[in-house]
DNA sequence: CCTATGCATTGATGTACATCAAGAAATGAC
DNA sequence: GTCATTTCTTGATGTACATCAATGCATAGG
């Protein structure tokens, strides 16, 4: 845990980086985001004094968020080795939060066939086991819009 | 830790319930889902085998979702005392999983206007520390519309 | 078997929000 | 201070998706 100090606009993170921390504010805000191919940022969350900011990404694996300071700022940074070490059975929490986060940043940079395809290829097997109207719910449009979506994405083939 | 079968169609757990429980798949579909003012219901979460299926409030407050049975299943149910007791530093993080929760509800249910009103419940400070493009671009709507939303709300008083 | 209920599709229309463009206001650099 | 840059606002137009309505298909129940 070490404590640094952050200048407005400091880049802490970047989009692809394996050894993602987490950053503990102390004083100041942070914020984490992601840009969209379209070049669209979308912040994913911010952080003002005690908030713990963090790409929930499993360790060892490329990040998805750049996290910059919006105010001067100062934070405790930790490496993921370093708490997971305190408490293993985080891991299984922090997949959870991963696939939350993810849904999130689908939810909002994605339109309907775009988080369609998205679905399948992360569950692809429920597809098949519900109605289609309870994958459009989850994704969040209308039954019809599906029906239009999938129709789009037969034809192609 | 108990095992349970639920047919399908079983309807688990409601909306303002207050001992949520958590419910491990063994066998089956569950799914967990809210209702919004519209009456619309929006799926927040699908649990096949192995998944972990909760909603993600602090225990003895009124819950969020309603859970059910896609399918006929085999679950083991255990209440959230049981698992902070083995594990008591799980709670900070199941504070924010409920906040991604909230998050991940209102991008499904919520228009621009209700997503600002909320936001700014929930975090009324940071509006003044952060130009309003970025407080749109955390919503997932653009600065244009923000500005119309806020013209409109500031009509209203 | 027949009928009722829920599901999926298709078309017509509506609307919330995006995009594009321009100007005004605030902020920062020097 | 002045100029440049960023931020915010306002208007005109476009578009993705919602809504509404009708129809065809399943599936389940008696």
């Amino acid at each position: 845990m070490k404590k640094i100090n952050a200048k407005k606009g400091t880049l802490l993170q970047q989009k692809g980086e394996i050894s993602s921390k987490v950053y503990l504010v102390e004083n100041g805000l942070l914020r984490s985001y992601t840009i969209d191919e379209k070049g669209k940022e979308h912040i994913y969350m911010f952080g003002p004094e005690n908030w713990l900011v963090a790409d929930n990404c499993e360790p060892n694996t490329p990040c998805q968020l750049f996290i910059d300071a919006v105010e001067d700022s100062i934070i405790n940074v930790a490496t993921k080795e370093e708490l997971l070490k305190e408490d293993p059975d985080l891991n299984a929490l922090l997949r959870r939060l991963e696939t939350m986060q993810n849904r999130i940043i689908m939810l909002m940079s994605s339109n309907a066939k775009e988080r369609y395809e998205h679905f399948v290829k992360t569950y692809p097997n429920i597809t098949q086991r519900v109605p289609l109207k309870m994958v459009a719910s989850y994704l969040g449009i209308t039954p019809e819009a599906l029906s239009r979506v999938r129709h789009e994405l037969s034809q192609k083939k």
